[in-house]
DNA sequence: GACTTAAACTAGACAATGTCAAGATATATT
DNA sequence: AATATATCTTGACATTGTCTAGTTTAAGTC
């Protein structure tokens, strides 16, 4: 407590200069550490240097703090799904394909802050601000690629396109969720869980290609039986 | 709610007779009322009747009530399953789609239930337990109304028809998550909440139809097509 | 039936947490 | 320089989870 100068190295000031994101950012780490359940108001100020009352004057209180905190997880995300796409390459296809892998990658290398992000506590809203869709941005981007894969899907009527994206987001946000649960894990053998993650999204994602998919019940691949397929699966 | 056999009509019992179920009852209750955040075990413990310490002889701690309320939660998502195929009668596809209609429905009729079982903090079981994924019952009954759907998915190479498998839950459990975290509400318009999560359950699973997916780049190049025969999914 | 043992539950205590109110300190404005 | 304002500290309080010790009931055991 003996900050006499500014110039002295750990001398705390009294003033952080940008505890908002320090908060941001140690909320970020606590969570990665502990999990959600052992986030905690104070330690994130204990870890920015200051004390447990400074937090509330930034967010309000500790939902506040989530809130925000989610919401520079969703940047990130953001981010992340920027730089697949790059790494992708030119190929809308395959730009469309690293889009999705990104969102996974991220969700399994970020889990508790991917929760979070996903934690739409009924309670707070439930009042009269516009509702605002905190993965709108990752469903744009998700969408923007997609459309650039398969021109032709622009094409449906407005109903079926809209289906077709909310689809491709429906997937890899579940794979997302499935893999962060563990739910996934009794097929994981000994492989890294984002290696894993990866795998496991590249196979499912494989399955999504129309040309696999009408495969399946073709003739060519079964044998000369008859059997009126009449039906149309699922 | 008292049976009790005691001449006394509210002398409450010192042994509860059943509070290991009733606890879990209350914490359902508070969870639905309060959300996950708002969840306590004094509560359930004042709900139950009884003092503050006594959930701790039949779950541990906090964390053990929530895990078994988790577990109910898996055998009532079951029940939910059971009921929606029965309903659907003998068709094997129909039972397929009212399967994972039945996922979406359980998912937003008790959201925050369905956020909890769904939630494996990954810190306190890093043990040396076999890890029980707990989906796995919603898993099984997805997978064998798929496998009677769609008889010729079986002749699929194993780790193709894993794939579909899990094609198909993820596309529910994504569903489920994207509409209990409200991330849909804004193409909802006035809808009960559950008819919605209905509605665009069964718009994204048909188009999860084989017949759709491919129809889709042929459209235009379709010659003299026979008719539509019409898809319409209920 | 009396005695013993274990299970179920109560009661009190403690540290930790979120939030609030009041005060202290630095920055911005004029 | 003087004032206002944002930022942060400190102390207090109710509430919570968990621990320990004690109390009451049920289940065996002779």
């Amino acid at each position: 407590m003996s900050a006499k100068t500014n110039s002295e190295p750990d001398a705390a000031p009294y003033h952080h200069g940008d505890l908002r994101a320090a908060l941001i950012t140690a909320a970020q780490a606590v969570l990665a550490e502990r999990g959600l359940s052992g986030f905690t108001l104070r330690e994130c100020a204990r870890r920015a240097g200051v004390s447990h009352g400074a937090p509330a004057h930034h967010f309000g209180d500790a939902a506040g703090l989530l809130r925000a905190t989610g919401a520079a997880g969703f940047e990130q995300l953001d981010a992340h799904m920027r730089a697949f796409q790059q790494r992708a390459g030119d190929d809308p296809i395959e730009r469309h394909r690293a889009t999705g892998l990104a969102y996974i990658d991220f969700a399994v290398a970020y889990p508790v802050l991917f929760q979070l992000m996903n934690r739409a506590d009924p309670q707070p809203q439930a009042s009269t601000d516009p509702p605002a869709p905190a993965g709108r941005g990752a469903f744009l981007r998700l969408a923007d690629s997609l459309r650039a894969a398969r021109p032709e899907l622009t094409t449906l009527p407005e109903e079926a396109l809209r289906a077709q994206l909310l689809l491709r987001w429906a997937v890899v946000h579940g794979l997302a969720n499935l893999i962060t649960e563990g739910q996934l894990d009794a097929h994981r053998n000994g492989l890294d869980q984002r290696a894993f993650a990866q795998r496991v999204g590249a196979m499912v994602l494989q399955q999504m290609h129309p040309d696999t998919i009408a495969a399946v019940p073709s003739e060519a691949a079964l044998p000369t039986t008859k059997t009126g397929r009449g039906k149309h699966g699922a």
